[in-house]
RNA sequence: GACCCGUUCGUCUAAUGGUUAGGACUCCAGAUUUUCAUUCUGGCAAUAGGGGUUCGACUCCCCUACGGGUUGCCA
């Protein structure tokens, strides 16, 4: 019976969340989640000049954003009294000695054997001493390194597999010296492919895509994004790409994890969120879109343009003729009805048409008798009606334009429409 | 420089020694749609290079090239 798992996500703070990191934080939660175990969120902040209120907060709204649900949060800067105990036995073991006011730990001369969950046997010899000088654990003011803490941690945390940035493949010898030192058993570890810009380059806090937070401003839906990065460096194996959170918990394993780096694609990034937007029920798009527009369309306005949409940043534009009694007439589908001679005089005999309608419920209907009634196809009248209607060549079906402005305020769009004609 | 990891269409990826090397995004063409979007069909496009091993290599081994990472009293 082995012990349940424990995974953790220890960031510091840094005041944004790292596209890198979120996926590190995913990968982790969903592979706790999958093995029914439990998930940590631990805050390095021992580097005091960035651990602000602000960068701490980054995280945990980073993370609540995505819905993922710790244990936690730990801190490091509380814990320095467990430091200082677990320092002591590596004094004891002598394995650490003083040079220029820090202390060292005094690494095994041996290479050192790993096995990891993702890139599987990686070997680092410890041998020649001038390649892997011994390591400072602790700081001549008295603070602790990053090594040494965050061994200590996973240690005391009970933590059973630590997933984490291939950044870090070359740190893990070092950790397994330390745990050994401590007569401990190891955490395994799995190291995940870093996550490039499109042309390859690091991603670092300034590039496009980089921050979390940035994501829900620029339109995307959470469970969108959590999507795309969980298929940056992971594929389900089959052709399957659009996941709840709940059939990504399902499908995913560190062994389908990838070894090379993944550049960030905008495009397709914008595609996923395109599906999820698609997939949403009208409800839960009203919910959605709403929180993105400064004026408050109604709910049928905007369900009326979820299919329209890739982004939720759009939905504003794609609304707002139905607010504006004053919406601009474009000018390339203006002239375009202008070629048509007899646009003007279908759309005269249809303003009559709808006039003597009593019933408003389905007044898509009569457009096709009244372009008929004068000898035209339906599509020569339905082309400049839309343009009436919204002044746009594109946008949502013409039934749910036509009832959502209602039966005058469509007769005095036809007319402002038809002077323009003249 | 040294050490480590990697390399399949432009991008994300599938193919655990035998496939016409598959899917997705983008792009192009066509169908559907009044239009745009959606949807559908078709198309362009890849095993970094060179040596082995093997009847047979994207897959295993070696070399080279390229990319990334590490090399702190940062995390």
């Amino acid at each position: 019976m082995s012990a349940p798992v424990r995974t953790r996500f220890a960031p510091s703070p840094t005041g944004y969340l790292h596209l890198g990191g979120a996926r590190t934080a995913l990968f982790n939660w969903l592979y706790a989640k999958k093995l029914g175990g439990t998930f940590v969120l631990r805050v390095e902040d021992t580097d005091e000049a960035r651990n602000t209120e602000e960068a701490r907060a980054a995280i945990f709204e980073g993370m609540e954003w995505m819905g993922l649900a710790w244990e936690g949060p730990f801190y490091q800067s509380e814990r320095s009294d467990i430091y200082l105990k677990w320092f002591e036995k590596l004094v004891t073991a002598d394995r650490v000695y003083e040079d220029d006011g820090a202390w060292r730990f005094r690494f095994d001369r041996k290479p050192i054997t790993m096995q990891d969950l993702v890139c599987g046997e990686v070997t680092i010899d410890y041998t020649d001493e001038s390649n892997t000088p011994d390591m400072v654990v602790r700081r001549s003011d008295g603070s602790f390194v990053f090594h040494f803490v965050n061994v200590v941690d996973d240690l005391t945390m009970g933590i059973t597999h630590v997933i984490r940035g291939e950044d870090h493949l070359m740190n893990t010898p070092k950790h397994l010296q330390l745990i050994e030192a401590f007569g401990e058993t190891a955490p395994q570890y799995a190291h995940i492919p870093l996550i490039l810009n499109s042309d390859g380059s690091k991603m670092s806090k300034r590039d496009v895509g980089a921050a979390l937070g940035d994501y829900s401003k620029q339109g995307f839906s959470s469970p969108a994004v959590v999507n795309f990065i969980a298929l940056l460096g992971w594929s389900p194996k089959d052709d399957s790409e659009i996941f709840s959170l709940q059939e990504l918990i399902e499908k995913f394993s560190l062994e389908s994890v990838n070894r090379s780096p993944g550049r960030f694609d905008a495009e397709k990034c914008e595609w996923v969120n395109q599906q999820h937007l698609l997939a949403l029920t009208p409800d839960k798009f009203v919910e959605a879109a709403a929180g993105y527009c400064e004026t408050t369309p109604t709910p049928e306005m905007l369900k009326s343009i979820q299919e329209k949409v890739s982004l939720l940043t759009q939905v504003p534009d794609a609304v707002s003729f139905y607010l504006d009694p004053e919406y601009p007439i474009d000018s390339e589908p203006l002239a375009k009805v202008k070629g048509n001679d007899s646009a003007g005089a279908l759309l005269t005999a249809l303003a009559e048409t709808f006039q003597g309608l009593t019933d408003w419920s389905d007044p898509k209907s009569v457009i096709g008798s009244t372009a008929k009634a004068h000898g035209a196809k339906p599509g020569q009248l339905m082309f400049p009606l839309r343009i009436a209607l919204s002044g746009k060549a594109g946008g949502p079906d013409l039934g749910a334009i036509l009832e959502i402005l209602g039966k005058e305020e469509c007769l005095r769009r036809i007319q402002r429409f038809t002077a323009l004609l003249s």
